[in-house]
DNA sequence: GGTATGCAAATAAGG
DNA sequence: CCCTTATTTGCATAC
C-alpha cells in the first residue's frame, strides 16, 4: 500500500497507516475551545472593486478590528499522559456525535451575482506571496512517521476481541522512558529540539522530512498522541544512534545536526484577509469551487489555501456547536 | 536563546 | 475533484 501522492508540495506520510487506535482518543479530542467568529458591520474598506456578494462580504471584513475578544479557557489537549492506557477496545472509529447536517443552499441567488462579476481581472499569476506554501521541491519522499503499521482492515488479527493486549512495541511506560532518555541524550549531544527537527530530513528516510522545533518538544514532553508517539519514535531513535555515533567518532556530520527544509509548511493568513474569509463564511459557509477561486484571487491566496480554511471553518463551526450544548 | 503552548493550517482516509 | 472527520504538525509568541 502507499502510494505517493503526488498532489501535495510534500508528500508527507508516504506510510503512515494507522490502525486507527480503538477509540483511544477519539473522543478526548472531540472538543477544543473556540474563539468569537464573526463581526459585523461597519466601515468598509476594501469594496472599490468588487461586485455585491464579495463586496459585501469585504465590507464586513474590513469592520471590526476592534471587536474581536477571544477568551475561551478551555483546554482539551488531548495528549499521551490522558489517554496512556487504554490500548484496545472495540475500537470506535472516532465518530463525533454528530449527524451529518443537511444544509440546504442559502443563497441560491448570491451565487449568480458572486460568480458573475468575479472576473480575471487582476490575473495575479503568482502573488509576491510571503509565505508560499508551494515550494517547488522537486524532491518527493518527504513525508514523516513511516512507523509501526496495523492492518486497517487485516483479515483476522491475531488478537481481535481480546481486553487489552499491550503489545510490547508500543508499550507506554516504554514510550515514556524513551522519550525522556532521547531528551537527556539529546541535551548531552548538545542539540536544540530544533536542530533535531530540521536533521531529520537528513536521515534519508522514506517518507520522513523534517519536524518542527514544536513537534521534538511535544515528543519530549509527551504532549502528543499514543499513535503519533508511536509514529515518530522510531525516526527520532534513529537520529539519536546515529548522532551519537557521529559524536563518538568525533565524526563531523553536521547532516546529523542542521537540516534541509523539508517539512510540512504553514500558512499564516494574515489577520485582513483572515476577517475577509470570515465575513464570506458568514454569508456562505460552503461557497462552490468557482467562489473559492474567486476569493483567492481577491484575497491573494492559494485556492487551495482557501478551500481548506473552509473546511476547516466549518469543523470549527461543528465543534463549537457541539461544545455549547455540552 | 532554547522551550512550551495556543490556535489552526495541512493531511490522511473513507465517502 | 471536493467534503467530512480525525489528526498531525507548524507558526507565533508567551515563558
Amino acid at each position: 500500500m502507499m502510494a505517493m501522492n503526488a498532489k501535495q508540495p510534500f508528500p508527507m506520510h508516504a506510510a503512515l497507516q494507522e490502525p486507527k487506535y480503538s477509540g483511544l482518543h477519539a473522543g478526548a479530542e472531540a472538543m477544543r475551545r473556540v474563539c468569537l467568529p464573526a463581526p459585523q458591520l461597519q466601515g468598509n474598506i476594501f469594496g472599490s472593486f468588487d461586485e455585491s456578494l464579495l463586496a459585501r462580504a469585504e465590507a464586513l471584513a474590513a469592520v471590526d478590528i476592534v471587536s474581536h475578544a477571544k477568551s475561551h479557557p478551555f483546554k482539551p489537549d488531548a495528549t499521551y499522559h490522558a489517554m496512556s492506557g487504554v490500548p484496545c477496545g472495540p475500537a470506535a472509529p472516532a465518530a463525533l456525535p454528530h449527524p451529518a447536517l443537511p444544509a440546504p443552499p442559502p443563497h441560491p441567488a448570491l451565487d449568480a451575482e458572486l460568480l458573475e462579476h468575479l472576473s480575471p481581472a487582476l490575473a495575479l499569476p503568482d502573488p509576491p506571496a510571503v509565505p508560499a506554501p508551494l515550494p517547488p521541491h522537486p524532491l518527493g519522499a518527504v513525508g514523516h512517521l513511516p512507523v509501526a503499521v496495523g492492518p486497517p482492515g487485516g483479515p483476522a488479527p491475531p488478537l481481535p476481541a481480546a481486553p487489552c493486549l499491550p503489545d510490547v512495541e508500543s508499550d507506554p511506560r516504554e514510550l515514556e522512558a524513551f522519550a525522556e532518555r532521547f531528551k537527556q541524550r539529546r541535551i548531552k549531544l548538545g542539540v536544540t529540539q530544533a536542530d533535531v527537527g530540521a536533521a531529520l530530513a537528513n536521515l534519508k528516510i522514506p517518507g520522513v522530512g523534517s519536524l518542527s522545533q514544536s513537534t521534538i518538544c511535544r515528543f519530549e514532553s509527551l504532549t502528543l498522541s499514543h499513535n503519533n508517539m508511536t509514529a515518530l519514535r522510531p525516526v527520532l531513535q534513529a537520529w539519536l544512534e546515529e548522532a551519537e555515533a557521529a559524536h563518538r567518532d568525533r565524526a563531523a556530520k553536521p547532516e546529523l545536526f542542521a537540516g534541509a527544509e523539508r517539512k510540512r509548511k504553514r500558512t499564516s493568513i494574515a489577520a485582513p484577509e483572515k476577517r475577509s474569509l470570515e465575513a464570506y463564511f458568514a454569508l456562505q459557509p460552503r461557497p462552490s469551487s468557482e467562489k473559492i477561486a474567486a476569493i483567492a484571487e481577491k484575497l491573494d491566496l492559494k485556492k487551495n489555501v482557501v478551500r481548506v480554511w473552509f473546511c476547516n471553518q466549518r469543523q470549527k463551526q461543528k465543534r463549537m456547536k457541539y461544545s455549547a450544548v455540552h
